[in-house]
DNA sequence: GTCCATTTGTACGTATGTATC
DNA sequence: TGATACATACGTACAAATGGA
């Protein structure tokens, strides 16, 4: 069986009503024992959904006073966990396939240290061209090591999410990650595909994502088109 | 009395000992029952430690595993809470300051929201260069409102920590923040300073720093030579 | 400035569920 | 299957910060 926790549900529902504005910028939520009684769960509980919520950037809290609600993360948030679709939402992005899902070997010279069985095993390669509101933002390149990924390479990516057919097929999670920001010039490609010209600056974004299968990981590089939306983050 | 937790310890030690290089890369930390009696507290004293360590990424958990050591965070981590001299190392970086603090108001157009408490203030502004390992990497301009900070414009910044000064001078502590990141070109100054043409691509980063006082923020802006250096965080 | 009710922070103990090997 | 380890959840108590009386 997968039951939710208790503090996940908790959580769900305060993090809703924060982002329905229930609860709005600068409100206090309801006490602990407040919450702990409504929800019929102990303090502890309720502090673990409180703790999510105050990793996530939802809430600040303030000892002796409460919890206070902090507006809602706005901009492009892909410096947090979620991927693309999640943090522009998924109305306002359409993806338009490029490269189809390949199988290739490793490049020479990669960003990330790969293991030895990576590096035998090779990899799915894929480039998407990501729209937020019908304009080119974003230039995904996609790099899976093809270990136990059945018929990978005839799923159609088109308007879809990753992370969203990594968890339903292959039921894999993403857990984190680490990423590699520098600022580069736009190449003939991204010239082509941005519409813009030699010497536009470019966000460069290299990341390696961690699953819930140990000693899998998944790579990407996102090239982003900055002078419409910046990537926003908190800390 | 301000009385160190039990947590907080258990915190300094586990992370000493991962940097030190005790637990390295790949090893099983003791489990939380072991740590538990090796420690003297109770396992949820313990989890609160391990988080906090989970949650800066010296560690991941596995259920029904343990608690597995990362590999310590490296690259230019200003992507975290801490600022730049705690992410490169006191003795890599040297400052200079190109522009003096002063006090002037806020720009018109600000990156972040302002409060017309702030407006009113004021804020003192300076600009400093800095170098890692003698090779200019980050131009920095500070923006702090001019609120209960007596004789903050009559301090030698010359290869000092701002965080250090704050804690130390004002007992002002970062809690945390927001950033926007894009990229840009360079301008006249910028070139000048990185040595660098006008179409040299820079990273930029908006900075909105959360303290301990409530409803005192304060502001940076950092540009960075990223052909060297990228950003480096975990998520 | 002091007192007091409220609220979060810290810490104890115990029990059971679930994933890994 | 069993042993081990982390995840979840219960309950209790006191400390420390906040804010208003």
């Amino acid at each position: 069986m997968n039951k939710t926790p208790q503090h996940r549900k908790v959580y769900e529902i305060l993090r809703k009503r924060i982002s329905d504005g229930v609860y709005s910028e600068g409100d206090l939520l309801p006490s602990e024992n407040e919450l702990s009684s409504t929800y019929g769960v102990t303090r502890a509980t309720i502090r673990i959904a409180l703790n999510a919520l105050l990793n996530e950037g939802y809430i600040k809290k303030h000892h002796g006073k409460g919890s206070i609600v902090q507006k809602n993360p706005q901009g492009v948030g892909i410096l947090s966990i979620a991927g693309i679709t999640s943090a522009v939402g998924k109305d306002n992005l359409k993806t338009k396939i490029i490269v189809k899902p390949e199988i290739r070997s490793f490049e020479e010279a990669f960003t990330f240290q790969l293991s030895q069985k990576e590096i035998d095993a090779g990899c799915i390669y894929f480039e998407r061209l990501r729209m937020v509101n019908d304009e080119p933002v974003f230039y995904d390149i996609t790099i899976i090591p093809s270990i136990n990924l059945p018929s990978f390479t005839s799923i159609d990516f088109e308007n879809k999410s990753l992370f969203d057919i990594l968890r339903r097929r292959y039921r894999i999670q993403v857990r984190g990650g680490e990423q590699k920001i520098s600022a580069t010039t736009a190449d003939k490609n991204i010239q082509k595909y941005f519409n813009v010209g030699r010497n536009f600056p470019i966000l460069l974004v290299n990341r390696r994502f961690e699953t819930n299968r140990i000693d899998f990981y998944f790579y990407s590089q996102v090239r982003c088109n900055t002078s419409d939306y910046f990537l926003y983050g908190t800390f």
